[in-house]
DNA sequence: GTTGTCACG
DNA sequence: ACGTACGTGACAACC
């Protein structure tokens, strides 16, 4: 077989390396998750391929930034020019330190330079172009192949000329200039024939084989509007083509030898240093040095699952009790991936994977050796890895079974490293970090251990992870377990009286209104309020008039019906989500409802609920306090008891800032907000008012968000220059605050992130953005994130002691929710003093800070009495 | 699937 | 001057 010459669209390549990595930064502020991102690929890929030569490519002409490319990133940030444009030169410095030949030739793109290689590089190469740019399919032929990198950087998918005409309808690579001359490419500015998109395109190349045929057949394609549209773009159809086709005649040296591997210069390791690669260095060493890559790249093994890896299944109890037994003896980690199956309280394993040198060992329903699973995964001294630990945890509670030595949760310290994600399934974790990976199994997870592992270390998120987040894991599946009991018959009677009564108010509403419409659809509402009342229109939506409180608000008085439709939407609001939405969540079986608690979701470090969200059930008016009503202690227990924290928030930006009066606040138990009105009225705390405090109070609540004076303006519906007036009151006398609020941002420019008392990071790619509201963002969120997520630290470690201290008091009280700063107990009335005094202690000793943390103990008979 | 609205901390 | 409070999840309507 030919030597290989490996061929790398570097332009390409970062661009789609600046998404898929975190946004890392060094302490010198240099953005360097791309680089990172791309050698990490090229480390594998050198790895993976074997290439005598090894060439990299990048654009040199006047499109330097292609960011439209990222149309289909949606949702996500498109990079700007200046931090893509630090990502460049960053790259070839790198590479010219590691003797890797780095080409870019003036006036010229990096595809017409790989171009150029593919049609004219000396016969002896086998050329792999690996790009994320699939223009350069093009390129193909027999000796010429594409690794193209679909999402992300490390999806990548091998194209040969067969695997091209698989995915193209039997097409030839050199047709897919002739597509583009059809349809088009918005990122390329490549007009096409307008109207024609890839499904006709395709339709017709396949038919007439080249743009040219296409325009001479004309007449023999069928739609009227379709032949029109060609006649009247034959032109650009011929220029689209043009531009489209991969310029072949760079001068480029064409000769092999310049491109051959060498090992790294002197200047490859400080220079990584710099950077904080910790061990790329020694990976690229190994590396260039001869290896021994795993995967082969090409044919089967990308993209597909367990390309390689063999897959061994445990059936009997003879294969288990001999794998189990093997697996004994090993000292180090072991991967293992769980899926289960059923509903509370039956949750099951139904297929497990472990992987063990090389191979993965699977066990399905009805293997004979289940048993020796068990026995493994209680055993506290066999270290395991895995992901998704608490629906193990909840698997193995309902089983009846022990899981113990989970020392890593590949889902959790993802989160860990980068809260701001959307997703840390083991697929989309292993895609993200591993260049070939297998879609996510348990060799994935054994893959992506070292990488996690060398990340929670240099992040210093190690103590977190283990002595926080893995122990909650834990307690959460328990939490989820128990569940809360509600009380069916009242959640039924209150559903019916409230139907009533919105049933009442939308007739109402129809004779108020003089028409039957739709009181649910903002856009009726609003042509009706806005166009047929002739009502003032006070605020617009992106697509059309805004109907929210705030609106309705200020328009009630002005016609009968906004005072219906605002009594309705509360009505409803309760009726649909609370009531109706509870109903169907009840189990059946254990007639209690289970939400489930999201560890891995919130970009501060709280935890969410869902199914239902137990976090947001109404409180804060009459009518919604009833459906508190509804959460009642189960059997066995007698109460449902409360205990929250008083101003956590506060506090916590008391003892961080350090600032004088805040403290002094809260050393002497004053009321926080009329101590804040009194300095910011200027009059003695004697004087403050109910509607000082409130506004004050609005205050504080802004200083944690990051204020403005429009967002207090609004929140308090006051003037701007009002609401300026007091924020400059409160900086005045709170200098500690404004202090901490200006070296936090300051801090978060810097270092390119923010972090909690207890090292939880958010990084802040925006924090320096050149676009005002984006920055503007980041800096609001650079303020608030360390207290909230503090807070939301300090909580999560209460749960901790508070359940420890429960274990060990030998109490049958349990934690069934957390909301934020709450925790909601069912207790026992043997053990209702005992377990108030203990969770009460434990809270207000799960952190030491300045100031006292107080938290406050109630229950009732429902979970509206323990208010 | 996205948008508007609104429930909670 | 820029346009604006921080963090979530669920529902109904509309596309």
């Amino acid at each position: 077989m030919a030597d290989k010459f490996l061929v790398i669209d570097g332009s390409s390549l970062i661009h789609r390396a600046f998404f898929a990595l975190p946004p890392l930064m060094t302490k010198q502020g240099v953005h360097t998750g791309a680089v990172y991102g791309f050698c990490n690929m090229l480390v594998k890929l050198l790895g993976d391929v074997k290439p005598k030569w090894l060439a990299v490519a990048f654009d040199k002409s006047r499109k330097t930034f292609r960011t439209e490319m990222f149309a289909d990133y949606k949702g996500q940030r498109k990079p700007t020019p200046s931090e893509l444009s630090e990502q460049f030169p960053l790259a070839r410095r790198l590479l010219e330190a590691m003797n890797i030949t780095v080409l870019e030739t003036d006036g010229y793109e990096a595809d017409d330079i790989i171009g150029t290689f593919a049609v004219h590089a000396p016969q002896n190469a086998e050329i792999i172009i690996v790009t994320g740019d699939k223009d350069e399919l093009q390129l193909l032929d027999d000796r010429v192949k594409v690794y193209f990198t679909k999402r992300g950087i490390s999806d990548i998918k091998a194209y040969d000329v067969a695997a091209f005409a698989a995915d193209y309808e039997g097409l030839s690579p050199k047709q897919l200039i002739d597509l583009k001359g059809l349809m088009g490419d918005s990122s390329d500015n490549i007009p096409g024939v307008p109207g024609v998109g890839p499904k006709t395109a395709l339709k017709l190349i396949c038919e007439y084989g080249t743009v040219e045929k296409v325009l001479e057949n004309i007449a023999q394609i069928s739609g009227k509007s379709l032949k029109e549209k060609l006649e009247n773009n034959k032109d650009a159809a011929l220029l689209s083509k043009k531009l489209a086709t991969i310029f072949t005649e760079v001068p480029v040296d064409l000769d092999l030898d310049k491109y051959e591997l060498k090992a790294m210069s002197d200047e490859a390791r400080p220079l990584m240093q710099e950077l904080e690669f910790r061990n790329l260095h020694e990976r690229f060493q190994t590396i260039l040095g001869g290896s021994d890559g795993t995967f082969d790249l090409f044919g089967e093994s990308i993209g597909q699952e367990n390309a390689n890896i063999e897959i061994a299944l445990l059936e009997t109890a003879e294969q288990g009790k001999e794998f189990f037994a093997l697996l004994q003896q090993k000292q180090e980690k072991v991967a293992f991936t769980a899926v289960c199956g059923g509903e509370l309280p039956k949750i099951h394993f139904t297929a497990v994977e472990i992987f063990n040198d090389g191979k993965i060992y699977k066990l399905q329903e009805g293997s004979g050796a289940w048993n020796f699973f068990y026995e493994w995964l209680s055993d506290y001294k066999q270290l395991k890895v895995t992901c998704d630990s608490k629906e193990i945890y909840k698997a193995c509670m309902c089983l009846n079974k022990k899981a113990d030595g989970i020392v890593d949760d590949i889902d959790i310290a993802a989160y860990l490293i980068e809260p701001g994600r959307s997703s840390y399934s083991l697929k989309a974790v292993a895609e993200r970090y591993l260049a070939a990976n297998n879609g996510g199994n348990a060799a994935d997870l054994q893959a992506l251990l070292p990488l996690i592992e060398q990340k929670l270390r240099d992040y210093e998120l190690y103590k977190l992870y283990t002595e926080m987040e893995l122990p909650l894991a834990y307690l959460l599946a328990k939490m989820e377990l128990a569940g809360i009991k509600p009380d069916v018959k009242l959640l039924e009677s209150i559903t019916k009286e409230m139907a009533v009564q919105i049933t009442a108010l939308e007739i109402l509403a129809e004779e108020q209104a003089g028409e039957k419409f739709n009181l649910k659809s903002p856009k009726q509402l609003g042509v009706l309020l806005f166009e047929k009342l002739g009502l003032p229109i006070i605020k617009k939506t992106k697509t059309g008039y805004s109907t929210d409180v705030s609106v309705l608000e200020q328009l009630e008085g002005s016609h009968p019906l906004i005072t219906t439709i605002l009594e309705h939407r509360k009505l409803t609001k309760l009726h649909s989500t609370y009531l109706e939405g509870l109903r169907p969540l009840i189990n059946p079986a254990t007639e209690r409802i289970h939400t489930h608690f999201q560890q891995t979701v919130t970009a501060t470090g709280r935890l969410s609920s869902t199914d239902p969200n137990l976090q947001n059930i109404p409180v804060r008016t009459e009518i919604g306090k009833r459906i508190r009503e509804i959460f009642i202690p189960g059997t066995g227990y007698d109460w449902l008891m409360s205990c929250d924290y008083s101003q956590v928030e506060l506090r916590v930006l008391a003892h961080m800032a350090q600032d004088k009066l805040l403290l002094e606040s809260f050393l002497n138990g004053q009321d926080v907000h009329a101590r804040t009105a009194a300095e910011v009225f200027g009059v003695p705390l004697e004087q403050v008012d109910s509607m000082m405090r409130t506004r004050a109070k609005a205050v504080n609540f802004g200083i944690v968000y990051g204020i403005s004076d429009f967002g207090l303006a609004k929140q308090l519906d006051i003037s701007r220059g009002e609401a300026a007036e007091y924020i400059k009151n409160y900086f005045a006398r709170y200098t500690g605050v404004k202090k901490y609020m200006d070296d936090t941002v300051n801090h978060a420019r810097e270092q390119g992130y923010v972090a909690t008392m207890f090292g939880r990071r958010r990084y802040l790619p925006d924090i320096r953005h050149s676009n005002f509201n984006l920055r503007s963002f980041a800096e609001r969120t650079a303020i608030n994130t360390p207290i909230q997520g503090t807070a939301a630290d300090i909580i999560k470690i209460a749960m901790l002691k508070v359940e420890q201290a429960l274990s060990d008091a030998k109490v049958k009280s349990r934690i069934l929710l957390q909301v934020h700063d709450e925790l909601v107990l069912e207790v026992m009335e043997t053990e209702k003093e005992l377990v108030a005094q203990l969770v009460k202690k434990a809270m207000e000793s799960a952190a030491s800070l300045s100031v006292p943390l107080t938290a406050d103990v109630a229950w009732g008979k429902n979970w509206a009495q323990t208010k």
